[in-house]
Parts: structure tokens; sequence; C-alpha cells
DNA sequence: ATTGGGCCCGTAGCGCAGTACGGTGTCAAG
DNA sequence: CTTGACACCGTACTGCGCTACGGGCCCAAT
């Protein structure tokens, strides 16, 4: 079975090499044998495994989850639920952030409506907003 | 006029003295008189410009951000209408954090709805939309 | 006069997810 | 046998927005 350097699974995988070391510092990927020169060797498995985190990363997961993740996969005859329960977490944080977002969004727009961009900046709505009581700052 | 301490307008904005000593290093707030003794001494209106921070933090501008939308208040004589193009830059932004979140969150969805969460981890749909080659990890 | 708070300063640390650096050792090709 | 690319290591740095620390001065009240 043929065996991998980190740069080979680096280019592979389209992640740096320092972040795969970083990767195994923080216990996302297993360590792996060595070389008789110290040279980290490799199986597919590692390939997989660095996908699996760049899919989690995709989904809004962070590193601390995906190794909570990761442990869940592989401790066999626990259930699935735990998994179905974290992923319902997410899902309720990204519709909160959704909801700020839009909040935020639903201001910005009110002010840039009333603003005709005509007047000089001391006229300027968004300030105004911004700077509630006009006044010169001196 | 009365001049307040670093610690009244922490109390009165609300926010850290630290964070009135951050803000001033990083150039949001002007370098205030010192007494005799070397404390700061505020005029009033630190507090309108400390809101105004606030406020724009409450729009999801950075600091930097806040900063430069400062400068352009205090140039009296130039347009509103740069104020009005980055407040548009920044609605884009969020249009497109807002975008990506759905499409996360779809994601998520999709696979929590085909998660019956009666299996064990080794048959999580979650786990194997990660995991995309179905093997255990040896 | 002493006590307890408030204020001064520069520096270091947090959490996140890497990225970069510098010095040394190793490997394969020519 | 030399060269150039790669690998090793620990440590430090990035950006963001604070927060904390330690040591020392100052001020008002008792």
């Amino acid at each position: 079975m043929k065996t991998l350097t980190i740069g080979q699974v680096a280019r592979e995988s389209g992640v740096g090499v320092e972040t795969i070391r970083f990767y195994q510092r923080e216990g996302l990927i297993a360590t792996p044998p060595r070389r008789s020169a110290g040279y980290r060797q490799y199986g597919a498995g590692v390939l997989r495994r660095i996908r699996f985190i760049l899919r989690g990363k995709g989904l809004g997961f962070s590193l601390r989850e995906i190794n909570a993740l990761l442990s869940l996969s592989l401790s066999r005859g626990r259930s699935c639920a735990d998994v179905k329960a974290r992923a319902h977490v997410k899902i309720e944080g990204i519709r909160a952030q959704i909801a700020a977002l839009e909040r935020v969004k639903g201001a910005l727009e009110r002010l840039t409506d009333a603003c005709t961009a005509r007047g000089s900046a001391s006229m300027c709505p968004i300030l105004d907003a911004l700077d509630a009581d006009v006044e010169g700052d001196k």
C-alpha cells in the first residue's frame, strides 16, 4: 500500500502543509507513523479525513465542533441522534444569525433610502442616525 | 463646563474603562486634555462619540469602517454620497452573508430530514455526507 | 494620616484558524 | 557529490475587539 508525504497530501487535498500539521496538533488528524528520517507517512484515509473537515467547515461547523462530530462517528454503537441534535443546534444558530443580519440590513436600507446623497456630510441622514445629537464635536 | 473622568464616561456609556483607552489608542476617540495628575478630562462630546461607535457596531460596521465614517463626518463640505456608498457596500456584503447562510441552512436541513436518528452513528446520513466514502478510518 | 477606591501606563492574553519564519536534516536526480 | 526541493521542529505572528494584569500614583473621605 503506497503512502503519501505531507506535501502530497497537501497537494491532493488542496490545503497547506502547515494546515495539516496544525490539524494534527489540534487532534483532528491522527498522528501518522513516520519513516526512519521522521517524515510523516500517510495512508489514503487522511484525504477522506481532510475532506470531512473541509465539508464540515463548509456547513459552518467550527473545528471544535468538527472534532466532536469525528469522535461521535468513531464511537460505534452510539446513536446518530447525537449528530442530529448538533445539526439542529447549528441550524438554530444560523437562523438567529440570519435574523440579526436581516434586521441590520433593514435598518441600513431605510437609512440609505432616506439619503438623497445631495447635501454635505453634515446633513447626511445616515451619519445623523449614528450621531444622534446634531452638533459639531469640538 | 463640567468634565468627566474616564470612569464616569465608562459608567454613562456602558462600556469599560479599558475599552475607552482602547478606542483612544485606535484613534476612534480623540486624546483628551489631562488634569495636572494626568487624569483624562472628558467633555460631554465623548459620550456622543461612543454612542456613534456603538450604533455603528450594531449596524455591522467594523471599528475600521466606523473610523472611516467618522473621518467622513468630520470633513465638512464633503458629500454625503460617500457615506451612502459605504452603506451600500455594507448592504451588499450582508446580502451575500445571508445568502451563504441560507445555503448552509438548506444543506443542514436536508441532511437532518434524511436522518431518522434511529441507526448507529455508522449509518448516520449526516456523517455519511461529511465522510463521503463509507469505511472505517483505521 | 490612613484607607479605599480610581486612575495612570505598557504589555500580555483570549479565541479562532490558520500562516509564516528560521534553522536544520533528508532525499532523489543529475 | 552536489544541488534543489522537500521535510522536520518550535515559536511567533496575523486580524478583530477587547479584557486582564501588575505596579505605581492620586484623591476624597474618615
